[in-house]
DNA sequence: GTCTATAATAGGATAGAC
DNA sequence: GTCTATCCTATTATAGAC
């Protein structure tokens, strides 16, 4: 929504659209913490100056994650709830999400936000954003189980469990400066998550 | 080591002996992260000012992390590594790996150092001790499933997935502000560990 | 081995020009 | 909508008394 205008004097105009500049800023938060994100770079990562952020977040950085657990939210809303309960088979559905997911964090190398938001020094400020997303991911695969006919409590359980290994698989990862226990892990989810109630998981 | 001698003027004596004041510096990194524990209150942990820290941990912050890495192997050798290896079945280890750790991270309302060091900024700084002692956990737990007669490679696979779901419940209970995930998760591993070769986990 | 005092710097945030 | 300049506070770190 900003296109060039008319000028009278110079005025840049905006070189990242809003979503784009809040993906930037996110890369920095996955890679640094919220704590080990300085301004500076939070700033440069959408090519803006210190200043110019707070155009675009007033609050400061408190509005800055906001806004990426909202944008972040949306994403996986789009990107992995909607298509997990969209058509297609259980089987067909999950293995849709471990593509999405690989892709998401780049096999592996890529850290999670929301971890990290919530190990550091601010899992109270944004506990209701993280809380909610969580939630609705560890239910969007619930649902998909109970599609497959497993009783309600086991679908949650199993769900609660796919997503903590996810998160657990990204430390690991990060640990080893191996990626490939994340990889490991996402290809053993859909048949576990779908394997016959008895005994199992 | 630090008794009491005849000071000829007066020097307070260490109030703590140095293992404490690690074990005081590590309860502050695991609840705020590296970037987010500032000098000081990663010194009022200890009970000391400021400067007093630069008396035992001349270079700053990361000698501190330095030494709670080293205290924290040493700590997991004695509590989690030897016992894993010692006598027993390998059901009542793994049994006795879990109390402990229920413990260690107080039924999941403690965070890892270990997860938070590797999230932040500072996973590349310390790499090594991190990979070595989640290295050191992993083996001794496929240790055990050795013992039980598992195939080296499932013991090994088994053993990294039940770190990285500690890993991950401690993330997932932070995010739910309930340790209760934490306590499902770890109540099922020895179980899934020992479970027979065939097909499952 | 701890303290007070202080230096030096980086970080977050604001004002105002263009 | 971005910039330069500036402010203020917190933070890391050092020097030196006791």
């Amino acid at each position: 929504a900003s296109g060039r205008r008319g000028y009278t004097s110079f005025v840049p105009p905006a070189l990242l659209s809003r979503d784009e500049a809040i993906d930037r800023v996110m890369q920095v938060l996955r890679k640094h913490g919220y704590d080990g994100a300085s301004l500076s770079e939070l700033s440069k990562a959408p090519g803006l100056g210190r200043s110019s952020l707070y155009h675009h977040f007033p609050e400061g950085k408190d509005d800055m994650v906001r806004a990426v657990l909202e944008r972040l939210e949306a994403q996986l809303q789009e990107l992995l709830f909607t298509p997990l309960a969209g058509p297609g088979t259980p089987r067909r559905r999950l293995d849709t999400m471990v593509e999405t997911l690989d892709e998401f964090y780049r096999g592996g190398r890529e850290a999670c936000v929301m971890a990290n938001l919530v190990l550091g020094s601010t899992r109270q400020r944004f506990r209701k954003p993280l809380r909610r997303i969580f939630e609705s991911w560890i239910e969007a695969i619930a649902g998909v189980l109970a599609d497959a006919k497993l009783p309600r409590g086991l679908s949650r359980a199993r769900a609660e469990d796919a997503v903590l290994r996810i998160e657990g698989a990204l430390v690991l990862a990060g640990a080893f400066d191996d990626p490939s226990v994340f990889g490991r892990t996402l290809r053993q989810l859909p048949a576990e998550l779908l394997a016959p109630a008895k005994k199992a998981v």
